[in-house]
DNA sequence: GCAGAATTCAAACGATCGTTTGAGCATACG
DNA sequence: CGTATGCTCAAACGATCGTTTGAATTCTGC
């Protein structure tokens, strides 16, 4: 007990981040209320609004903190691509994938994808648009990477593809428990075999004649 | 005005089921209230739990009634197949999607799709369990059949594969709005091709080496 | 070490939630 | 006709919701 930090170890706006996104994934964002929250959190309950300003903020809040890292790999492992040869489908696919996957398996980010997977299927305006402003570029970058690869596909029949792909990693990645690690493989071997089933999987989804 | 049943062409309890469906595709189980509920409906507060018993057996009505329908479609459909030849893994495909399609375009059958698809996305036990023990058999009989088409494929991955497509599928149905029907095709026209554009995608997620 | 800003706290606000109650109305049956 | 029976209704119940308040406390810079 040296230092004063042992069970303080992070400071009150994150210790609401992460009980927000652990109730937030198990029952919803009208479900978790407040005080199961600031409870949890182990904060008084004022503490949300003072920090956050309102409950919604706090939303916006959670998602920010995860999808500014996650896009941001995937913009740096897209930009990575295309250095000595033109970038191929699964290499693009792989640059989309594997850092969802990697921070779905850290920490408590897999709670994180099952309230991603909320937020798409609440078709709630408020918090489309607030995705859809924060990381539209993202998604357009890589459609207009598909689009160069799979030059036989028309532009809704594209759309409409790489909206099926979407919603199977958003759903696989949330549900979890159903891609259990055998005995003998290790950690990272197991996310690689995972990493390779997804991209084969949306690949063969994307390019089907 | 001869007959009494102008605005209550239906009773009560479909009333409530309707409305109930519209909203809880809107705002979700838990953010839609019974006061909303039974003034969209025209009925009393009261009637709910009444005619219910709760709000959470409400939930569960208005998944059986859909549902019912829906699955003893998709059992016809699949128990038409293999009179004369063994069945494709396209026409098993198609008893479990057409149905689906066919649901989704009728009435307030898109609505339903949302709802399912915040059922997916909400890790509810009880909904889940009430799903699996109601309709799970349903699922059971499509997976054997996939199984037999698709013997190269381990349970396991098998099982993953499903998942995928099912959340794909899920998703794609209660999107909408994407597939953009144009002009001088026919309304069945285009859901014959929605259908087999869906298929396709499916079997080739499903049947990829 | 002290003023001032930043943060935490207990308590209360009005609003809304799901559910229950008991009287009132309708319809059906002897 | 009278009486059960099924249904609707307005009103109220206690609980819980997100938010606000103003005082108490902790932190910061001089």
């Amino acid at each position: 007990m040296s230092a004063s930090s042992v069970n303080t170890a992070s400071s009150t706006r994150d210790r609401i981040l992460g009980a927000a996104e652990q109730l937030f994934a198990q029952r919803g964002f009208d479900g978790a209320s407040l005080r199961q929250l600031t409870t949890a959190a182990g904060v008084n309950l004022a503490a949300v609004n003072y920090h956050f300003g309102s409950k919604e903020k706090l939303v916006e809040e959670v998602f920010r903190r995860r999808l500014d890292a996650l896009n941001a790999d995937r913009l740096a492992a897209l930009a990575r691509l295309g250095s000595d040869h033109p970038a191929t489908l699964e290499e693009v696919l792989a640059a989309y994938i594997r850092p969802a996957l990697e921070l779905s398996h850290e920490g408590n980010g897999a709670l994180f994808m099952r309230v991603l997977a909320r937020a798409f299927a609440e078709h709630d305006d408020t918090l489309r648009q607030f995705l859809s402003e924060n990381y539209g570029h993202v998604m357009r970058q890589f459609t207009a990477e598909f689009a160069r690869l799979l030059p036989h596909l028309g532009k809704p029949e594209l759309y409409w593809r790489i909206d099926l792909v979407t919603g199977a990693l958003t759903h696989a990645m949330s549900g979890f428990g159903m891609i259990q690690r055998k005995g003998g493989v290790s950690e990272q071997a197991h996310r690689e075999q995972t990493v390779q089933h997804l991209i084969r999987f949306a690949a063969a989804g994307l390019s089907h004649p």
